[in-house]
DNA sequence: GTAACAAATTCGCAGGACGAACTACTGCTT
DNA sequence: AAGCAGTAGTTCGTCCTGCGAATTTGTTAC
């Protein structure tokens, strides 16, 4: 058990890297991008989700502004604070790499039956759940 | 269950980040050194196995060698290639990094039934089988 | 024996991650 | 109201990662 799930994540690690090279993002920054999608957040926010110390965030949010991925506004309500937000370029970007690379995470289960499928998600659900894993990747209410 | 996976492999990459870094490690030498238990290989192995281009790999032997947890060979029947393989201080740590690091995965399976454990280790293998995964992460022959 | 190929390394570059030190602001407490 | 502890982010210096292109050395096939 330990094994397949060390090399499952190994395989899905690869093809979001992948999956990122080829939109000429890095798993971090598509990582950053698909958080964002919901909505906006604040550095620290930020930090506890993607699992990053303060002063790494500062440069891969740099970098994606840099690239006009995203934007930095000022918080209305606390004048130290910062909110990351998409911008119109980030967003379609992170829409097409999103939709991309769901579609290759959803080919490693190919050879799958229906419910061997759904029994899989519920598994893997519970792992989520039991260890409270943050939002790095939410499940979309848009099919499309 | 595209959510599902993705989620999965970011919190056993945590973990497993996690557990390097108290043994000293990055994940990268992490690995090294689980791909390295069983026996020595040739860096364009090593490239093949980790997914890593060569020139990233010549980098990662060289740091750990520095460490004193690998050591090149001479490869005898092929002059210009080498053998990566563990020093002694390397397996003894690679060894316990490795046991430590399978508790805490398996512990992410903490509030389930045998049986839903082995329902997913079935699932996560045939991914694992239909994707051929390279052995990162082996099956071990020695539960201990 | 030479031409094609293969195994590694080197180099330069950019990204990623961290901790410690710092600035600027908030919000308490008294 | 003044002062102070705590919080949000940034900066800096350091090391690790990862790549491609170019290079060196050795192998093998012809």
């Amino acid at each position: 058990m330990v094994a397949g799930l060390v090399r499952s994540a190994f395989l899905v690690d690869a093809v979001y890297a992948d999956s990122a090279r080829e939109y000429g993002l890095t798993q971090q920054q598509g990582q950053l991008l698909c958080v964002l999608m919901p909505q906006p957040y604040g550095m620290s926010e930020l930090g506890a989700t993607l699992g990053l110390a303060k002063s790494s965030l500062t440069g891969l949010v740099d970098r994606s502004e840099r690239n006009g991925l995203v934007q930095r506004k000022p918080d209305p309500h606390d004048s130290r604070a910062v909110r990351v937000a998409l911008t119109r370029r980030g967003a379609k970007l992170a829409d097409e790499f999103y939709t991309e690379t769901c579609r290759r995470i959803e080919e490693l289960t190919a050879e799958f039956a229906p419910e061997e499928r759904a029994a899989l998600a519920a598994l893997l659900a519970r792992v989520v759940a039991d260890n409270k894993v943050p939002s790095v990747f939410m499940e979309p209410d848009l099919p499309r």
